[in-house]
Parts: C-alpha cells; sequence; structure tokens
DNA sequence: TCTGGGGTCCTAGGACCC
DNA sequence: TCTGGGGTCCTAGGACCC
C-alpha cells in the first residue's frame, strides 16, 4: 500500500435527483425522488429532501409514496445522466489517466499515476479544485475520499457527503476502521452482515481479531481472506482504467404476473432480440445464452446454454433461450423474465467461415426485423412520464408533471430560468411534443455530449457562477426560436383544455405526479419505454478493446486479435 | 413494505480428460 | 484391475454493488 492518500473516489451527490432539481428550478430545495413510477417500481435515487423522510435507493416506490406523500416523483432521464457523466469523467481524467468508472456517478482516480499528486497537500488540492470544476461545469455537487487504498478512498467519500472532502491520513487507517460496523467494508451486505452477526461478530476490529482462518471457515476462502486484509486496512489493488464487459443481459418485471405461457414465450423472444441489439451495439458475441426467470413468488432460477461458437445472430440466440424456457415450469405466474449472453467475444463465428468463404451468406429477415424494431416509434404511443422533457409549440420547453384521465400536466421552466408555471393539455394536443434534455450550464466550452439546445440558449457570455446564472434568466426566450416554420406543427393550432392551468404556486411544486396517474391502461409499462428502470446507475461500459479469446480457441494469452475480414 | 435493471465474482458439483 | 488426483469446462445459485 502506496504512503501517500493519492486514491481519488468521487461520489456525486444524490445524483439522478440532484440532475432533476438542477434541470428543474421548481424542485430545488423540494423532496425530489427519481425510480420506476409502475406498481413494481423501485427507488433510484432520493434527494436529501427526501431522505429526511426515510426514503432511500432500492425502497419500493409505494413505500416511499407512503413516506413522502407530497415528493416530486420522476422517471429517469438516462441519456442526460450519461451526458453529464461523461463530462464529469472528462475533468477525472485530467488528473490522471487512470480513471476506473464504478458507474455514473463514481468513480476512482490513481492522482499519483496520473502525476497531480504525491503526497498529502497535493492530493488535497486536487480534491478540492476537482470539487470546484464539477461544480462549474454541471453545477452539482460530488464529494470526494482520499486515502492510500481504494477501499479507504471509497469510505472516506462516504463520510464526506453531501458536498464534502474527507482525507484518511495515512497511519491513521486501522485505528480508524476498528470501531465501525462490519457493514461499512465493501463486500459485507445483508447475508455477510447477519452471518458474521451470528458468529459474534459486529465491528471491524472483531473481525480483524478473529483470525483468517476462522473468516475463511465462515465465509468461503474468498471472501474470507479478503475481509481479514481489509480489516487489517490492507488492500493492494490497483485502478484499473479499462475493463471488458463479461456479459450482457436484458430483463423485464412485468407489472402483472404472466400466466400464460404463449405471452411467456413471446416476452422470451423480444427480449432475446433485444438483448442481441445490445449485444451488436457493442460489437460483440457470445457464447453462454442465459435465461432467468422470476416466479409470482420471487424464486428466481436460471438456466443456460453454451454454443459451440460466439454468435451475434438473433435466431440463434432465440431458439436457445426458448429451448431453455422449455425446461422451466411456469405454472403460477412469472413477475420477470431476462435474456442474457456472456462468454463474450467482439467476433463471430460466422466471421471466420466468412474469411474462408468466398460468398457471405447475406442479411437474414431477423436482422431486419431487428433494425426496424430499435427505434421504438415514439409518436405511435403518446405516452406522457412524470419528468419527460416536452416542448409545446407556443409555450417552449417544460416537462411532465403528470398524466391522466386524456390529460397531461406540464410545468413550462429550463434550467436558467425562475420556477416555471403549469399547464394543463389534452394527451394528444398536437402542439406538444417529446424534447431532448437542455444543458444544466448554459456553457459552450463544457457543452454535454447529448443533442444539445436551440441554438439560441447558448448565445451571450455564459454566466460563471450559480447566482449569476440565476440573475439572467430568460424567460421563454428560446420559446419562438428555434427551427424555421415546419416548427409551427399541426393545423388545429394550440388546443388548451378547459382547465388551461390553474397555475399552481411556486411553493407547490412537490406534487409532480399524482400516484398512479402515469400509468393508466392496464399493465402497460410506460415508464420503461424508453431505457428501463435504474438504480444510481448501470454498469455496461464496454470497451472497444478486442475481448480475449475464449482459452480453447487460442491457445495461451488469447490477446492476439484475429484478424477480420 | 413487498421488493428494478445491469452488472461482477464466488462456490460447488458433475463431466471429462490426462 | 482398482483407485486417484488435478485441471478445465459447464451449469445453477447466491451475494454483492450501484
Amino acid at each position: 500500500m502506496r504512503n501517500a492518500p493519492t486514491i481519488l473516489h468521487l461520489d456525486m451527490d444524490a445524483f439522478f435527483a440532484a440532475v432533476e432539481q438542477a434541470s428543474k428550478p421548481s424542485l430545488r430545495g423540494k423532496a425530489v425522488v427519481v425510480g420506476g413510477l409502475g406498481p413494481r417500481g423501485v427507488v433510484a435515487t432520493a434527494s436529501y429532501e427526501a431522505r429526511v423522510f426515510g426514503v432511500h435507493s432500492a425502497m419500493p416506490m409505494a413505500q416511499a409514496r407512503r413516506l413522502a406523500p407530497n415528493a416530486a416523483y420522476l422517471v429517469p432521464r438516462f441519456t442526460l445522466y450519461r451526458a453529464i457523466s461523461e463530462q464529469v469523467m472528462a475533468l477525472l481524467r485530467e488528473l490522471s489517466p487512470l480513471v476506473e468508472p464504478l458507474s455514473l456517478d463514481e468513480a476512482f482516480v490513481d492522482l499519483e499515476a496520473g502525476g497531480t499528486a504525491w503526497d498529502e497537500e497535493s492530493a488535497r488540492r486536487a480534491g478540492e479544485k476537482l470539487r470546484a470544476d464539477i461544480r462549474a461545469v454541471t453545477g452539482l455537487t460530488g464529494s470526494v475520499g482520499l486515502a492510500a487504498s481504494k477501499m479507504l478512498a471509497k469510505i472516506a467519500s462516504e463520510q464526506a457527503k453531501p458536498d464534502g472532502l474527507v482525507l484518511i491520513e495515512p497511519g491513521t487507517e486501522r485505528d480508524m476502521l476498528a470501531p465501525m460496523p462490519v457493514r461499512t467494508l465493501p463486500g459485507v451486505g445483508p447475508a455477510t452482515g447477519d452471518h458474521l452477526r451470528r458468529a459474534g461478530i459486529t465491528t471491524v476490529r472483531e473481525l480483524a481479531e478473529a483470525g483468517e482462518d476462522e473468516l475463511v471457515r465462515l465465509l468461503g476462502k474468498a471472501h474470507g481472506q479478503a475481509l481479514y486484509a481489509m480489516a487489517h486496512a490492507r488492500d493492494e489493488r490497483p485502478v484499473v482504467a479499462e475493463r471488458e464487459a463479461k456479459s450482457v443481459s436484458v430483463e423485464d418485471t412485468y407489472d402483472v404476473d404472466i400466466h400464460d405461457r404463449l405471452r411467456v414465450g413471446l416476452e422470451v423472444q423480444r427480449l432475446a432480440d433485444r438483448c442481441v441489439r445490445r449485444l451488436r451495439g457493442a460489437g460483440l458475441s457470445g457464447r453462454t445464452i442465459v435465461l432467468k426467470v422470476r416466479r409470482y413468488d420471487f424464486s428466481t432460477l436460471t438456466r443456460s446454454e453454451t454454443l459451440r461458437g460466439p454468435t451475434d445472430d438473433p435466431a440463434v440466440i432465440r431458439e436457445a433461450a426458448a429451448r431453455l424456457l422449455d425446461s422451466v415450469d411456469t405454472t403460477g405466474g412469472v413477475r420477470l423474465l431476462g435474456v442474457g449472453v456472456s462468454g463474450l467475444a467482439d467476433y463471430t463465428q460466422e466471421d471466420l467461415f466468412a474469411q474462408a468463404m468466398p460468398v457471405r451468406v447475406v442479411e437474414e429477415p431477423e436482422e431486419a426485423a431487428v433494425e426496424a424494431e430499435a427505434e421504438q416509434p415514439e409518436a405511435a404511443e403518446r405516452q406522457w412520464r412524470a419528468g419527460q422533457d416536452v416542448r409545446h409549440a407556443e409555450y417552449g420547453p417544460g416537462w411532465v408533471q403528470g398524466s391522466g384521465l386524456g390529460r397531461v400536466t406540464v410545468r413550462f421552466e429550463t434550467p436558467q430560468s425562475e420556477p416555471g408555471r403549469v399547464r394543463t393539455f389534452f394527451v394528444d394536443d398536437p402542439a406538444l411534443s417529446s424534447a431532448e434534455p437542455l444543458p444544466l450550464v448554459a456553457d459552450p466550452s463544457h457543452p454535454p455530449t447529448c443533442p444539445g439546445p436551440p441554438n439560441s440558449a447558448r448565445r451571450g457570455v455564459p454566466p460563471r457562477t450559480p447566482e449569476e446564472r440565476r440573475d439572467r434568466e430568460e424567460p421563454r426566450g428560446r420559446a419562438e426560436s428555434r427551427g424555421g416554420p415546419d416548427e409551427v406543427r399541426g393545423s388545429g393550432g394550440v388546443r388548451v383544455t378547459e382547465e388551461v392551468c390553474a397555475t399552481e404556486e411556486a411553493g407547490d411544486g412537490g406534487r409532480a405526479s399524482v400516484p398512479g396517474e402515469v400509468r393508466a391502461r392496464g399493465d402497460t409499462r410506460i415508464w420503461e419505454r424508453e431505457e428501463g428502470p435504474g438504480r444510481e446507475e448501470s454498469r455496461g461500459q464496454v470497451s472497444s478493446e478486442p475481448a480475449s479469446l475464449p482459452k480453447s480457441w487460442s491457445g495461451s494469452g488469447g490477446e492476439e486479435a484475429v484478424s477480420r475480414p
């Protein structure tokens, strides 16, 4: 272990909720809960204001609604979170080439490897500068932990939350850890925690005193040894920048259990296609197909099948998934289905055949079908989800507060505006369309990588501070200037409903969605249409590096790439 | 209170091979 | 002929993380 606190862990504060508050001025200082809005949704992130009521991530949404009935409940907008995450990761890469993202809102940085820090003093400086830069570029806050190892840096950032920095001085680690509960250590979850408690071990000190043999006996070799080392503040894991994906999977939890076996089969086919799209999108193929089934009683089982070689052929993967389903009893109903592929490679067996064969077999019909389904025509079903970005031909940009009974309520405000007003429309109002997120900070020198705002949003000198930003609100300034005449759509003009907007009190931003209203129409799962629910983040970064070859094919190292046609 | 989605790693048993 | 040990692969399940 190094003797200077030069491993940095960054953790953005209540990331999803903080992004929503930055985007929606009426929600600042309010309880905001981001997550699945369906009957089986769970909380992805709760703002600190919502945590006061006891709401926390992974909690069932129904429970959150009971605890904080007046909070704003919003669907996650992953596209925006990813764009902001990319801005943050870019700042980290300015500190060091060794950046290891753990999720959209978390990463390790090896400051020493970047030459950015070599002792306590320089590490603290780098950490504080990073926090300031993140605030300037994104308008958000992040907490920083600095220590001599990954484990300790992560514990430090946890202690620093929210909006702080904690540095653990080398030499003090063991004393600091000793009184902490075992659950503080990464890798100790509910099951291990219980296990240890039954053995009379509740603190890190007791863990350290138990001895390695005892821990191995209790928890198994790998876990026991790892925990014993961590309890003694020993952690030599390096910061690793590029990690290759090992599996790709998709799954859906249904609002209502599926009993119809035929329907179960159809869903599995859909999931197989979706999985293939993800696989291909990452330029990968895989050998092992996995089917996951969660039954009505939450019991979960998996079935897998390994092919002779890797594939990304939708027909092959669908058939494998169907075969696997044959071996599963689904009587009683199914609440979740999933399809995954592991044993990944960055080439397919077909590629190898193609090398040998002069003529490539062309385009199976499946491919076209998959492509077509990839683009979910959003106009097909006009469903408005709480939190979603929209634009109105007359009123400009806003977001959906709620919908139901054929109406949709929109609050018109932007990241740089004052808290906006609420108006209600028919759900099929032609003047209303979904829109791209607006950038949180209007600064052209750090544009988000997702589709940005109309040019008019970026005109002028960007504000540098939150105060300055607040002073320069341009109410609806960009509403009229996007695009040309084609922007005025529909012939019927604006069709505002009779209740046009009971403009709400500015203080009432909390009631953003009425429980249950956004999920009208049976078991249609509206909020997952675009990206699916998620908690704080989803990993799945897939590097463009060539995946290693399956051992059986590659002789020794497996790093030498197969040349592609 | 009733439990998401996307991952990683580990364990354990059986098959198979040497 | 009987007994065996080690290594790798496959499958299933479980814990954990965000």
